[in-house]
DNA sequence: ACGGAGTGGTTAATCGATATACCTGTGGGA
DNA sequence: TCCCACAGGTATATCGATTAACCACTCCGT
C-alpha cells in the first residue's frame, strides 16, 4: 500500500460515517447539505439530523477541491510606511463585509502588505493557490494596476470607490462622491470662513483626487481661493507635519478640512497644543464619521460616508459572483455632512 | 462518465503539468516544493523554475486535503454590544499576528461574532469543518470555557493572557502583568493624588480583574483607599457615563485610571466638556498605548503593554504546534507606563 | 397494456496534491 | 566478484467531498 492516513490528533467523522448512519449513500448526504438533488423531505431531515448528531459538517478542502469553492473572500490591506492613520477606516469596511460573509457560511481571509508590488505579488499567489474565490480591493488608484491583474488571474474582485461603468472589474460606493466635502466646505463658506485649507492625502488614491478638486472648485466658486492644498501619505506625523505648517503661517486658514478622520484628529491636538481653541481660532472637518470623533471634545465634525455599508454592498457584490444568491440591494444615498462641534463661526484675526 | 469538471473560468496550471514541463514525476515537484524527500539540487532548481514560469503553486485545497493543514489560523474577534471601543487593539493584534503569518505563507481567518456562544459555535464549525490549523484566542475570562472546547474538539490554540502553566492550553503574554497599572498608580501617588478613581472593563475578563485587583492593593499600601471602582463594558458610551458619576461627585477624584485607551480618551473628552482641564483639573492614565494617544491634546499617558509583540509570539507558539519550525523566542518584559501630559500634579480642589 | 414523466434516490469518476513504498543505477568494501 | 548501502528518483493509493449519469419504481393518460 502507498498513500496513508496522515492520521491527525483530531479525527473527525467523515462524510460516508453520515451515510452510514442514516442508512444513505454518501451523494444523498451532500445533496441533503447543498440544497441540490431531489431528496425527500423526510430523508433530507434524517440525514441532518445524524449530521448534528455525529458532528458533522463537510470537509472544507474536500469541498473546495471537488467544487472549485473555497468559500473565502481576500482582503488585502495595505499598510502605509508607519502607524497606520487609515485603521479604524478597515475596522468598519470589515465589519460591513463580515455582516454579509458570516451567515452564509464564508470566511474573511485577512492580509497586511506593505506596498503595492507586495500586493499585487499575493495577489497572485492567493488566486494560483485557489486559495479565496474572490477579493475586495481597497483604496482605488488612478491607474490601479490592481483590476486588470485580477481579471487576467481570473479572481472575482470588487473595486471600492466611485461607482464606474467603464471599470473592468465592479466598482461599489456612493455615488456623487463629492458632496461630502462640498457640503463641508458650504457648511464652512455659512460660517463665515474665507480662508480655508485641505489637508488632503496620497494623490494617487482615486477618492483623494476628487475630493481635493471638489474643494478647489467649490471654494472657487465662492469666488475664494484655497488657502492651501497640502498631500499627506494619512500617516499621524504627516498631518501634524501639515497643521503644523498650516498655522503658522502669517496668514492662518481659519478651517481646514481633513481627507480622514484619523488626521483631523491629530489636527485638533495640535492646533490645541499650539494654543489655538478648536472652533474658536480654528474649524476642523474630518471624513469618516468613525466612532471616535463624537466623544472628542470638541466633538468631531465630519463627513459620514457610510463604510460599513460599502463593505457590506461590495461582499455582496462578490457573492453574487460567486454563485451565491444574494438580493439585488443598489447601494444608494452619499456622503453627508456629520456637523458637531469642532466648527465654529469665523473669527477675524 | 460521472464526476465532471466544474470548469472555472480560470483554468489554473496542476501539478502534472509542471511535472511534464520539467520532466520529473509529479512526486518529484511535490518534493520539490516541500523540501521532503531527496531531490538533487539542479533538479529541484529546474522544477521551481518551471513551476515559476507557468505560474503555478500548489493548490491550497488538495493540499489541505492530503495533508490535513490548511496553513490557516482563524482570529475571532468577539465585538462588544455597540461600537466597540477595544478596537484599535485589535488592529495592533493582527499587524503581530500577521507579522508572522505572512513569511511562511500562512493566512489569518478573520470571524466577528457577538457573544460567547457564538465565539463557540463557530470554532466548532470551523473545526469540523477543518478550516484552520489552529486559533487565537483572545480575552481571557474567568473560568473561559474556551480552552476546554478547543481542546476537546482538537484545535490547536493560544489563550492570550497572563502566563498560567496550569491552563489547558498555552498561555502567552508579558510577565508581571500587573505592573503597568502598579507603576501608574505609584505615579499618581508621587504626583500628590490622593483621591484615584478605576474604570474597568467587563469583571469576566480575567486582565480586567487582575489590573483592578492589583490598582486596590497599590492604593490600599499606601494608606488610603480607592475613590471609586466602576465596571464598564468597555464601550465609549459607558466610559463617558462612568466619567460622568465620577466627576460629578462631591468629592470628585483628581486622578482617574481607565482599563483602555480608547475610554480614556472618551474620559478626557467627557471630563473638557464638563469644564475640567487635563491634567490641571484631572489626571487620567489609559492603557494599551494606542497609536493615538500621541496625538491627541493633551497627550495620553498611559500604559504599554507591546499588543503587537504579544501577537506575534502567540502566532509562533501556534505555528510550532502546526510542526513549522520557529525560533522559540520567548516574550520578555512586562507592562510599562508611558508618561506624557494627561497626568500632572494634583491640585487640591 | 404500454410509453412517458416524475420521484427519490445510487454509482462511480473526479478534483490536485501528498507520502509511503518501491525501483534503479552507482560505488565501495570484503 | 558479489552484495549492500545509498542517492535520486517514480508509481500509486489516498485525503473527503461533489456531481453527472444512471436506475428502479410508481403513476397516469390513452
Amino acid at each position: 500500500m502507498s498513500g496513508t492516513r496522515p492520521k491527525r490528533p483530531t479525527d473527525r467523522p467523515t462524510i460516508k460515517a453520515v451515510a452510514a448512519a442514516a442508512g444513505v449513500s454518501t451523494a444523498a448526504v451532500s445533496q441533503a447539505f447543498n440544497e441540490k438533488g431531489r431528496l425527500a423531505e423526510p430523508t433530507r431531515r434524517r440525514i441532518l439530523d445524524t449530521a448534528a448528531e455525529l458532528g458533522w459538517s463537510p470537509s472544507a478542502s474536500a469541498s473546495a477541491l471537488r467544487s472549485a469553492r473555497t468559500r473565502t473572500l481576500a482582503l488585502v490591506v495595505r499598510r502605509p510606511t508607519d502607524v497606520l492613520g487609515a485603521d479604524p477606516h478597515f475596522s468598519e469596511l470589515i465589519t460591513g463585509i463580515e455582516g454579509e460573509l458570516a451567515p452564509r457560511g464564508y470566511g474573511l481571509l485577512l492580509h497586511l502588505v506593505a506596498g503595492v508590488d507586495e500586493e499585487s505579488a499575493l495577489y497572485e499567489r492567493l488566486a494560483s493557490e485557489g486559495r479565496v474565490d474572490g477579493a475586495v480591493l481597497t483604496d482605488a488608484r488612478a491607474d490601479d494596476p490592481r483590476p486588470a491583474l485580477l481579471r487576467r488571474i481570473g479572481l472575482p474582485s470588487v473595486l471600492l470607490g466611485a461607482p464606474d461603468p467603464e471599470a473592468s472589474v465592479p466598482t461599489v460606493g456612493l455615488g456623487n462622491q463629492g458632496a461630502g466635502v462640498h457640503e463641508a466646505v458650504e457648511h464652512l463658506l455659512g460660517l463665515g470662513h474665507r480662508r480655508i485649507a485641505y489637508v488632503s492625502g496620497p494623490a494617487e488614491l482615486q477618492h483623494t483626487r476628487l475630493r481635493r478638486t471638489v474643494f478647489e472648485e467649490t471654494v472657487e466658486l465662492a469666488g475664494l481661493r484655497p488657502a492651501a492644498v497640502l498631500s499627506t501619505d494619512f500617516s499621524e506625523s504627516a498631518a501634524v507635519a501639515a497643521t503644523e505648517e498650516l498655522i503658522g503661517r502669517a496668514e492662518r486658514p481659519t478651517a481646514i478640512v481633513y481627507a480622514n478622520d484619523s488626521m483631523a484628529v491629530c489636527g485638533i491636538g495640535t492646533a490645541q497644543r499650539a494654543g489655538l481653541a478648536v472652533p474658536r481660532d480654528l474649524s476642523v472637518v474630518g471624513y469618516d464619521n468613525l466612532p471616535l470623533g463624537r466623544w472628542l471634545h470638541p466633538r468631531l465634525t465630519t463627513v459620514d460616508q457610510q463604510v460599513q455599508r460599502v463593505g457590506a454592498a461590495a461582499a455582496r457584490v462578490l457573492l453574487a459572483r460567486c454563485g451565491e444568491d444574494v438580493p439585488e440591494t443598489p447601494l444608494e444615498g452619499r456622503p453627508h455632512l456629520v456637523v458637531r462641534e469642532s466648527t465654529g463661526p469665523a473669527t477675524p484675526c
